[in-house]
DNA sequence: ACGCATTTGCTACAAAATGCAACATTTCGG
DNA sequence: CCGAAATGTTGCATTTTGTAGCAAATGCGT
């Protein structure tokens, strides 16, 4: 019984039954329970599942819904966008794109920080919702970029979008990718993110990225900011287990670990 | 049995019940009191749920202020938007500003109407919400106008607001006002929904004007749309018994009462 | 309004399960 | 046989769960 074939009943397993348990593996394998603990934590390096106390679940898929996303690791990515809070100033231009990590951040923002006079240009009706404030003296002002509106993330996309980014420039855009990689810097999935992420790191002075651990490592289809221009990357103090994150922390020029 | 598994079984009998109770949970799950108790706890500090005397109901995600007014004269307002479609045709462009009532007719747009291919240009983030798809193959298109966001109702307004108006023209306009006069037209409360309609009816070949029976006869203090640029307004049966019903009745052009 | 019983929430502590790291053992190729 | 990788074992730390006792809230009958 090799690690191979393990490996790939215990997807087999994942795959048809939507979890395992540690002793279960443990029963139909005839290995032990740190065998098996090794085996999992593998796969999870390779992004292949997600480890529960006491087994495993698959991981997460990004075509899965946004309410559903949004719950996910969410105590990492609140501990992420409280330790993000130290990249701003009051007063400043803030970019935010449309994901899970940055709706949390708008959470955040609309909680008390002690920055006053914060203006927000997004793309995600979900921030621009936090954020919307009835009293624009304090707190924070929100910019909604003009579009047509798509579902999962809900946001204002396309040419339209891009081009309203281009009237505007930010102290700093917060951006959350679907993965970041040392070597090909922050990507994602679709297309229409990626064009509004995009923008939004060149019309803005300094880029960061909020990654909980999950990211790490992670390439997708489009690449929109290579690691050269990441001026600072906000990842979960989880993400130091991963495999990639060695190479990440020597590309970035700045690094921010969020201690839960 | 995992925590991760409880959580979402009880996310699932939150959604499909509206609430669940302890010993509930204790049941179907054969834990004890204290465990079901500890698992509310973290989903309470998530965000999921929150926790009420003997057990939990979702936390309330809708604004206050705004979900209580659109849930008044839901009955009529319902009748009112039904009642619109007649107005819409395939292929047409369409304004629509931001109040409850073109809130509900968002649902209604977003549901089974014989029409195909609609544009919907709107500043209300809460028809946009209700309207975006994720194929823009079919259905409703929906186009978000640009500006800073303001709550009660969530809608982006100002000057950026107006001028992006400016650069579109709709077959026609569906306002929502907060009154409707023989001799003042429709007005609003606030310049913020009045500026935006007023450039709404401009740019649209045909403006109609959805009331239900409490905003008959009813004038504030800024006039958007006279009388005598109404080319339809749509009210329900209770309307009829409005004192200011019979001068309106003349004044527009087209009047449609949606019986109940 | 009052007293009383019941339910529910909370704290503390113990027991069990699990995670984790260090080290020992086995396996396998050279 | 040697060395490296994989696996097993052990011991301990951490997390989770259950139990019990008590305080607080609720409901109920008078």
């Amino acid at each position: 019984m090799w690690q191979e074939e393990r490996h790939q009943k215990i997807r087999a397993m994942l795959a048809s039954f939507g979890q395992v348990s540690i002793d279960r593996i443990v029963e139909s394998f005839g290995v032990s329970r740190q065998t098996v603990r090794r085996d999992l934590i593998e796969m999870e390096q390779s992004g292949i599942l997600r480890r529960v106390r006491g087994g495993a679940v698959p991981v997460e898929t990004e075509d899965m819904e946004f309410s559903v996303r949004i719950t996910q690791r969410l105590q990492e990515k609140r501990a992420i966008c409280v330790a993000a809070l130290q990249l701003l100033k009051s007063q400043q231009t803030i970019f935010m794109d449309a994901g899970s990590t940055t709706t949390i951040m708008a959470e955040v923002l609309a909680g008390p920080t002690g920055l006053t006079d914060l203006t927000v240009i997004t793309n995600s009706l979900e921030v621009a919702m936090r954020l919307a404030q009835n009293t624009p003296e304090n707190g924070v002002r929100v910019q909604l970029l003009r579009g047509p509106v798509r579902r999962d993330p809900l946001e204002t996309w396309g040419g339209a979008t891009v081009a309203d980014i281009y009237s505007y420039h930010a102290d700093i855009a917060l951006l959350s990718p679907l993965g970041v990689d040392a070597a090909l810097g922050a990507t994602y999935h679709h297309l229409y993110g990626a064009e509004i992420a995009e923008a939004m790191a060149r019309q803005s002075t300094k880029t960061a990225i909020l990654a909980d651990h999950a990211k790490i490592g992670v390439t997708s289809r489009k690449c929109v900011c290579p690691t050269a221009e990441i001026d600072c990357l906000v990842v979960d103090a989880k993400a130091r287990a991963r495999s990639g994150f060695p190479a990440l922390e020597n590309a970035v020029a700045r690094l921010i670990v969020a201690e839960n």
